[in-house]
RNA sequence: AGGGGUAUAGCUCAGUUGGUAGAGCAUCGGUCUCCAAAACCGAGGGUCGUGGGUUCGAGUCCCUCUGCCCCUG
């Protein structure tokens, strides 16, 4: 359906586009589509697409559908490699001055934010302020965290969310500046919205229920259980690796303690919810996109 | 068929000696400028199986019926 309606108005061929899309939305087809009839190649804007080890969990695209466009920042990151938007954003960079009429893909709504609206270069928390953090966060609460932050800073975030806490923290400790301070200093971004063709596909949420359903049986039977045993002799809970919907589940089952039905059922009940929380973004945050149903 | 148990929100269950119902999960809405498939915030929803009775007042006590579970035949 959206593909029809790509196909009867096709973008500009020269441009950007941007395609995002809740999962199992089918956004991989048509940025295919757009590769394939109009030259571009195809960009990962997925965080867990990145992941080398989830080709089937994160609904990578499949070598059949890799060889007939060039896909780029796919299965790119190790499982001990650090991550992050701002990883991405940089990685971007390159692959768009070598190609200015990509399509960018993917489902989370902070990557496409950073990239059309800008992010702050704040210079990365080392690992011993990130355990720091961890530790203090454990042993204390995010409450001791949050007394020591600046003013300005406190008062933008959500104090109520221990992770933006953290983050916080953390930049203050690294860099000696107030993360309200370096956000106040955002660049422009590195595609402005109007440069681009920003579609954002929003079908109907049964028929999306529905295919996500449909698609980790699929999935399961793809081999997904033989990606999360190779996964397990690793398995680091909390690793942002390890946060691939459908993951934890089916490790849960390999460790023996759920059965294979109630994991598949978990996961994609999880996937629902998280099909839930990008439709809230792409709703309330991408106004200015073309909807495609 | 007889005996026992049970019936409260979509689901699993709490509901003290009778004072017009709560939780978790789900669902829905929202937040989100660097672990974002993350991490959070909020809201709606129940004629307490049916019909009667006792009582000022019943989810709570009594009886009827119905459904389900267990035991015995």
């Amino acid at each position: 359906m959206a593909l029809r309606h790509v196909q009867a108005s096709p973008p500009d061929a020269t441009r950007p586009v941007l395609l995002a899309g809740p999962t199992a939305s089918g956004k991989s087809a048509l940025a295919l589509w757009l590769a394939r009839a109009q030259g571009r190649v195809v960009v990962n804007a997925d965080a867990l697409q990145v992941y080398d080890m989830w080709r089937i969990l994160s609904a990578r695209p499949a070598p059949h559908d890799t060889t007939q466009a060039p896909h780029i920042l796919y299965g790119c990151v190790g499982r001990n490699q650090h991550w992050s938007v701002g990883h991405w954003l940089r990685a971007l960079g390159p692959v768009l001055q070598q190609h200015p009429n990509a399509v960018i893909v993917g489902g989370t709504g902070l990557y496409f934010r950073a990239l059309t609206e800008g992010l702050v270069e704040i210079p990365p928390t080392p690992a011993s302020i990130r355990a720091l953090a961890d530790q203090r966060m454990a042993d204390h609460g995010a409450a001791t965290l949050l007394d020591e932050l600046d003013d300005a800073t406190a008062a933008r975030i959500d104090r109520a969310n221990p992770a933006r806490i953290q983050r916080a923290w953390e930049v203050l400790r690294t860099t000696g500046r107030g993360l309200a301070s370096w956000q106040d200093q955002t660049p422009p971004p590195l595609l402005a919205l109007h440069s681009t063709t920003p579609y954002v596909l929003r079908p109907p949420k049964d028929w999306l229920n529905a295919r996500i359903d449909s698609r980790f049986d699929t999935m399961i039977a793809a081999g997904a259980l033989d990606e999360a045993r190779a996964a397990l002799p690793h398995w680091t809970p909390g690793a942002p690796w390890t946060k691939a919907i459908g993951a934890p589940e089916l490790v849960a089952h390999l460790q023996g303690h759920i059965s294979l039905p109630d994991a598949v059922e978990a996961a994609k009940l999880a996937t629902r919810q998280y099909a839930k929380r990008q439709r809230t973004w792409f709703r309330n945050r991408m106004q200015g996109w073309i909807s495609l149903p």
